[in-house]
RNA sequence: GGUCCAUUCGUCUAGUGGUUAGGACGUCAGGUUUUCAUCCUGGUAACAGGGGUUCGAUUCCCCUAUGGACUACCA
């Protein structure tokens, strides 16, 4: 087989939402696997709607996924540019070879009248399909005469190129995930391939610059399938070969109404894009929610494809390795913010108490806190499994910075008896005689004090807790204070001896 | 409305002409932890419906239902 090229082809309409990182993840793994070649291509052939910032994103997003591009805008590569408006002068020609084999025609009816004519065929209850039925009785190059659309051409009026559906064919094709497909033209229509602005529509510039570039697998969103019958028939009147197509199932609202779609920002309760967009309406993203790009693009990939085996945990090169376009599954998915947030917790427990210190002391600093890390890398590996997020970090531990605020009412009327104050006094003086306090000598000590004075330990250890945390709460109580120091125990024993009182 | 695509636990999914229909997330229960969480063990839960074909269909075919995409001088 020739190399395989593949291409991620995103318009830069807004930021990339998980959809179409998922697609771009699936070229990617696609294109590695087989040795191949990513190609980014930014389609924005609609200048109408083009928003700043989006092509930035787009590159962004990728970056942080780990999908590395081989040939772009930024990388280079000798089938540039890479950007469709960089490539506008390469288009008209194809159109007009396509005029000149009497595939394509020059259309001049204008949006309104088209519009007119589909809202009396709705109202009839019939489609309107500007094709082989209509198009005599429309304004064009084959109802007119000659001279009459030469004369409004050179009159710049303004004009579409058509593509002419030829009529009642069955066009047959195949797809790598869905398989065999036929359609009759007669359902479909003769598709603008050059708009009056002088830009080339979607469906031109597409399959040119896919030829061009010699991408040998289109690997797109399902949304396309529809116009895939046009798309082979537009390789056919160029003489060209078509590329292997495969079309990836859709990603689905939450809810299950609809396709997911950018709009949606984050109102589901969990983003729906990878990176915050700043622009507009803003939107929280995947990497600033704390998600591991690692365990984003696990997450990602086990939604709608699956290795056949029992794995869900896959590295970067182990998904790679194990990617088929065949294992790709043929029905839509909404994907479950409970199961992304597993894969997190997943990937966080297998990072380094260390790393975790590392990335935990910057959001420390930002609250103004300053601890050294090794003393970081011990209370990390006090609550590390009980976290998903970084950031859960700081509600876990934040008793261990500061005193508590308040205390636990419900806890206060379940653990606070009137023997509670003497009972901690007690202890606090069994405590304030220990030099060393680590877990290892505190704990004994204490438990040794308790049997010798025949108390209940429960007692004990809940009141305690309540004063030190605030809360039921929290890893072994012992470990707390060991990390919090003496001096800082025996504060908040008497803190909490004149807060709660009794 | 038309065209096309799809349909296995709540969700992501595996799977086969004969299986106790498997796993994961969630959920529930028990255990561990004198707290909470984690963790461990166990349980719950699915082949959309109806016809065929067949000795036998979740698996193959048809119909229906449901969901989705497309139906722009947007991609």
């Amino acid at each position: 087989m020739a190399q395989v090229r593949v291409r991620f082809a995103p318009s830069p309409t807004g930021p990339l939402h998980i959809g179409g990182v998922r697609t771009a993840l699936y070229n990617y793994l696609f294109a590695k696997k087989n040795k191949g070649v990513l190609i980014l291509r930014i389609e924005d052939t609609d200048q109408t709607r083009f928003v700043e910032g989006a092509e930035e994103y787009i590159m962004d997003s990728l970056k942080w996924c780990g999908i590395v591009v081989d040939e772009g805008i930024n990388e280079g590569g000798q089938y540039g540019p890479y950007r469709q408006s960089d490539r506008k002068g390469i288009y008209r020609k194809y159109a007009d070879i396509l005029i000149e084999k009497g595939d394509a025609y020059y259309a001049f009816d204008t949006s309104g009248q088209l519009e007119k004519l589909r809202a009396d065929s709705e109202k009839e209850g019939k489609t309107f399909i500007y094709n082989a039925s209509v198009r005599d009785n429309l304004c064009n190059s084959i109802s007119l005469l000659e001279s009459e659309w030469k004369a409004k051409l050179e009159n710049e009026e303004p004009y579409v190129i058509r593509y002419k559906i030829p009529s009642d064919e069955d066009i047959h094709f195949d797809d790598l995930i869905r398989e065999h497909i036929v359609v009759n033209t007669n359902t479909l229509d003769d598709k603008v391939l050059y708009k009056s602005d002088g830009m080339p529509t979607y469906h031109l510039a597409n399959i040119v610059d896919d030829h061009l570039m010699e991408i040998s697998h289109v690997i797109r969103g399902e949304e396309w399938l529809p116009s895939l019958p046009l798309h082979i028939m537009l390789y056919r009147s160029c003489g060209w070969n078509p590329p292997l197509f495969a079309h990836l199932p859709l990603l689905l609202k939450p809810d299950g109404k609809g396709k997911l779609s950018k709009r949606d920002g984050d109102k589901m309760g969990f983003p729906v894009f990878p990176l915050y967009w700043p622009f507009g309406e803003t939107a929280k993203g995947y990497r600033e929610e704390g998600y591991y790009p690692d365990a984003f693009i696990n997450m990602l990939a086990l939604l709608g494809w699956n290795p056949g085996t029992e794995q869900e945990v896959f590295s970067k090169e182990e998904l790679i390795n194990a990617f088929s376009i065949e294992r790709v599954g043929k029905s839509g998915s909404r994907f479950d913010p409970e199961k992304a947030k597993w894969f997190n917790h997943f990937y966080l427990q297998k990072r380094t108490n260390n790393q975790l210190a590392l990335e935990f002391r910057d959001f420390l600093r930002a609250k103004g806190y300053h601890v050294d890390i090794v003393n970081l890398e011990v209370l990390i590996g006090l609550v590390k499994e009980r976290v998903s997020f970084v950031k859960d970090i700081w509600e876990q531990t934040d008793y261990f910075f500061k005193p508590p605020e308040k205390y636990d009412p419900e806890i206060i009327r379940k653990r606070w008896t009137e023997n509670t104050p003497s009972l901690l006094s007690e202890l606090k003086s069994v405590l304030e005689k220990i030099g060393n306090f680590s877990a290892s000598v505190t704990e004994p000590a204490v438990k040794a004090w308790i049997e010798e004075k025949g108390y209940n330990t429960g007692e004990i250890m809940n009141a305690f807790r309540l004063v030190i945390v605030g809360a039921s709460r929290g890893p072994h109580i012992f470990d707390i204070i060991s990390w919090i120091g003496k001096e800082e125990t025996i504060k908040r024993i008497n803190k909490g001896l004149t807060e709660i009182g009794k």
